[in-house]
DNA sequence: TTAATAATCAAACGATTATTTGACCATTTG
DNA sequence: CAAATGGTCAAATAATCGTTTGATTATTAA
């Protein structure tokens, strides 16, 4: 009976260590990472984290497995979403402890991502407010989906997929924030790099949509336009 | 430059692995589970996790790379600790979103760890507030060195290993409620049952230390006796 | 119906992991 | 000093993991 309890307390850990698992690959907080903008098909973060989509259907069974993520068949796709927005969080908050342990991550940040004239200080409360301010305007640079599924509110959408071609359509009359999957994003500096070659005054916001959530702010979705 | 950068991201993502890593091992987060109670040695660790000294410094060895964990000698111990506070909340934001995500483990938790007569649904907050009446006795079934670390304030430390010695020492006027490592602990089942057997009112409380201090109420410590 | 697409699977490989055993080193105690 | 204790290391093992390749299934489009 006491043995009988103690391979419960045994069961519990070794279903908890799938969450472990399911962090303990780079490959795999990718996915989680980009899972936690919104829904995305096996194809299309197969492609997002350059790999084979063997690979990343492996991967992904794996994250499936431990009960982090679900895959929901539609057509000849299978949609893959996080569980809950708890599992962004937890994400979340593993990222934070690294920053707060972990020297070398921070001075990767400090010295990669925080370039000091494309990139904004900005705490996500000050973004707010200058954002209500209408003296400027904040670009989300992520893919149309992500934006439909959610959004900071009063941002207008310029995938960084076409914004060579759809750069002119952004007026020139105001301040530029962008913000693209968070403080790590490639996507993020190379959107913003692309604007302020044209001309415009674009600062990159250092952090995201789950960033924003996680404060406790509002989120705006918006219906897809097809 | 585009791929220097890919690159740093990928480091960020192999550091945070580490994480992920730690979390992916049963013993290990037994290991984790243990040291979010108070620091504890080598030796320590192996005993209470029931396995070779090797094995046990092999898997702090990963614990300490991913830096989550710290070792730090001291005459011929080595005490491992959590590298700060925040790590027992990632541990306990797991144990939490488990509860929430797997059937599995709540069935396990309903089935084994709840049985109403000896365990209390008291929650964090209504169990202080009965601890404060003075209706009852609170007993920390942990060991000395943990208790001296940190406790839940008013607790009076019962160590389960000498408990069948010590039992005549708890006057038998007042309710009791007891508690151990937490909710997936056996040491508080073998304790309750213990202290019921001898015909004393004791209920275990679902909740250990680490709970307590999530809910942001105060810890007691005590100067070591000796 | 056929061709194309999305996803998984199966086999195979090299790399990594968990655990045991026994040796080893550092520190303290007798 | 020698003996005992606490901890790590090195080698060996069996098992598992990550990735590639090519085949296979399910679904949709032509």
């Amino acid at each position: 009976m006491k043995d009988d309890i103690a391979s419960k307390q045994k069961a519990i850990y070794t279903l908890l260590s799938k969450f472990g698992d399911a962090f303990s690959s780079p490959q795999r907080i990718k996915l989680i990472s980009l899972l936690s903008q919104g829904p995305k098909s096996v194809d299309q973060l197969a492609a997002m984290t350059q790999q084979s989509k063997a690979a990343a259907s492996a991967h992904l069974k794996v994250l499936r497995g431990s009960g982090l993520v679900i895959g929901e068949k539609s057509g000849r796709h299978v949609w893959c979403r996080l569980a809950n927005d708890n599992v962004g969080l937890l994400w979340l908050a593993m990222r934070n402890l690294g920053e707060e342990l972990l020297p070398e991550v921070r001075e990767i940040v400090r010295d990669y991502f925080e370039a000091p004239e494309s990139s904004s200080d900005l705490s996500v409360v000050a973004a707010k407010e200058e954002l209500n301010s209408d003296r400027s305007y904040l670009i989300d640079l992520r893919t149309a989906l992500e934006y439909e599924t959610g959004h900071i509110p009063s941002a207008l959408n310029f995938p960084l997929g076409n914004l060579e071609n759809s750069i002119e359509q952004i007026p020139p009359d105001r301040d530029i924030f962008t913000y693209c999957r968070g403080p790590y994003c490639l996507g993020a500096l190379e959107g913003t790099e692309l604007l302020r070659n044209r001309g415009l005054p674009a600062k990159r916001l250092r952090f995201g949509l789950p960033e924003w959530k996680a404060s406790g702010l509002a989120v705006e979705k918006s219906e897809p336009i097809e």
